[in-house]
DNA sequence: TTGTACGCGTTATCAA
DNA sequence: TTGATAACGCGTACAA
């Protein structure tokens, strides 16, 4: 058996039509029982697979699914993913998995490179923000559905999976205040991605609530890695006034900070509390292990396909948009634990 | 437009044939050069765009490649992925990820899966071992390419791609004798599994080389988990004569160990000095930031991927075997620098 | 240089 | 109940 048997063969082995065979297998009622049979036992005997490429191609429909993230080797994304894949594989879709680096060329080309695989839908976090939300909209306006999930942008016709960026910057930030903290300093990323608009919208109102004055200077915009995270700690340090804690929106950013603030032995919660935001793997490993707010990424990858799931099955006419808002929950450690 | 533009659809517009079409978009060269601007002129007015599909079902090559990782979630294996989709995403490749959960049967299907996709090969750690090599071959005994990696079973046919276990539990090993240590133990993980098996290996030899005995009393085989690793090492220090130093062929199994020495308020290097294995992110933020043997899973995959490219470029008639061995690269860190 | 005709493996429609 | 035929979208001998 050097080629793969296709339904050809079968047909030819027991003197019918390639029809009869493709009924025969896919359960039509319309066959007799007698021929039914004879085709299965000779499709195992000469171990028949279907060719999901024909298929895909007469069908229209691919079963592969596009997944689209900034890079797969985070620990979040790759936990996403798997949400993903969990979901889908049961239902006989298959993931292709794309990176983008956070390169918006590279995303524009990675969808369009999706779109003519014929994939039956894309899962994205993207990496277009506010200001390209149009030239985003191009390279989407396609008849095949699309799911945002965490970086998102919001358009009338598209579904989003998020986590209540909101709501957990504002619990981060009144668990600080709860503990005692009164100077509470806030790591921002880039406040054209809705995310960190929303925790440290949640930050502010947190504070607001409890009458804590909102200064400026205690907010630093720094890049998600350990070197900015150090120079923002420094910078805050050397304020006039230096706060009593942080609250950071990034885990990686927070690392560098607490690094830093080790290295001049600022003890940690005592001198000063932190709480960071993805309950990245080591901030559980450290010491002293770090407060961070969990996004569960396995339950937004289950999500996404979920609706994925559902904007497919509702008979494509309308577009069922579906702006899901997962809970985000915060993860209190040692690092803003006073007591 | 609501219906994607097929070849059809551009020669209706310029009164030719497909064929034409079809020539002109793929620079055959026995066309005119004015049909051929014509024809890429309306394909982009039109918004044309390959299907993959009818490609890849005209030409037997589907472009996409599989790959089977036991978790998509964990560190080392999203990381191989990525050195993959580094690879081979730039030469046109898909790669469509499935994970297997290290179950045997669902390994089976998902392989079986993708062969009826059609894919153009097949990346994967597997879950089977030796006790079950065979069952493994069965599965695998297609014309379609089979790259191993990390997790691997040797067949002739099939190439591989691993680093280098024996070296690295060498080297490992002797790091540890050269700061001092005399009393060295090992947590295994499976011996049915080879890179366990090289690794210990190496730990032995090291230990031969610089004339201490082996204690198969020092060995311990455990899962690789936290509450194993615990278990593990209070079993050694209620040993008569308890080790001082660990070589672990898992970092995760590690981990737990040095919590629990820690409650113990042994201190770690001073007391006893550790070495694992993988390199896990974790394993640079503790403290004391613990030596470990880096897989290099970027290169890893990166190797795999070339593996393949080579396999499919070479007139498939004779399958070249290709056994690549990776160095193993031992990290030092706070855990086990005595001076 | 271009057109015609066919096949990749399936399924769906129509006839028998 | 089964067979013949067309179609999905593309590339490619072969003929013109």
């Amino acid at each position: 058996m050097s080629k793969k048997a296709t339904i050809y063969d079968i047909a030819k082995e027991l003197n019918i039509t390639a029809a009869t065979v493709s009924r025969a297998l896919n359960n039509n009622p319309k066959i007799s029982e007698k021929t039914r049979n004879l085709v299965l036992a000779t499709a195992t005997k000469l171990n028949y697979k279907q060719n999901r490429l024909a298929l895909a191609l007469k069908s229209g429909k691919s079963k592969n699914v596009g997944v689209v993230v900034p890079f797969i080797n985070k620990n979040f994304f790759a936990s996403v993913i798997r949400g993903i894949e969990d979901e889908l594989y049961p239902k006989g879709f298959h993931v292709i998995i794309s990176q983008t680096y956070e390169d918006r060329n590279r995303e524009k080309k990675i969808i369009q490179n999706l779109l003519n695989a014929q994939v039956d839908g894309i899962l994205l976090s993207t990496s277009f923000t506010e200001q390209n939300k149009d030239e985003f909209k191009e390279t989407v306006k396609k008849s095949t559905p699309f799911i945002l999930f965490d970086r998102v942008l919001r358009f009338n016709e598209i579904s989003t999976v998020t986590i209540d960026d909101y709501q957990g910057g504002f619990v981060a930030t009144e668990h600080l205040i709860t503990q005692g903290c009164k100077k509470i300093a806030h790591f921002d990323v880039d406040q054209s991605i809705e995310l960190y608009q929303h925790r440290f919208k949640g930050y502010k109102d947190a504070l607001a609530k409890h009458n804590i004055p909102f200064r400026k200077e205690y907010v630093i915009s720094l890049q998600s890695n350990m070197e900015a995270g150090k120079d923002a700690a420094k910078t805050l340090m050397n304020l006039p006034e230096p706060p009593d804690a942080i609250f950071s929106s990034t885990d990686n950013g927070l690392l560098g900070a607490v690094k830093y603030l080790q290295s001049k032995s600022i003890k940690i919660p005592e001198d000063l509390s932190v709480v960071g935001f993805s309950n990245e793997p080591f901030t559980q490993f450290m010491e002293p292990s770090i407060s961070s707010v969990d996004q569960s990424p396995l339950e937004m990858g289950k999500m996404a396909a979920k609706v994925f799931l559902e904007q497919i099955e509702n008979d494509s006419n309308e577009k069922v948009q579906n702006n899901v808002v997962l809970p985000a929950k915060l993860i209190v450690r040692k690092s803003s634990s006073k007591t």
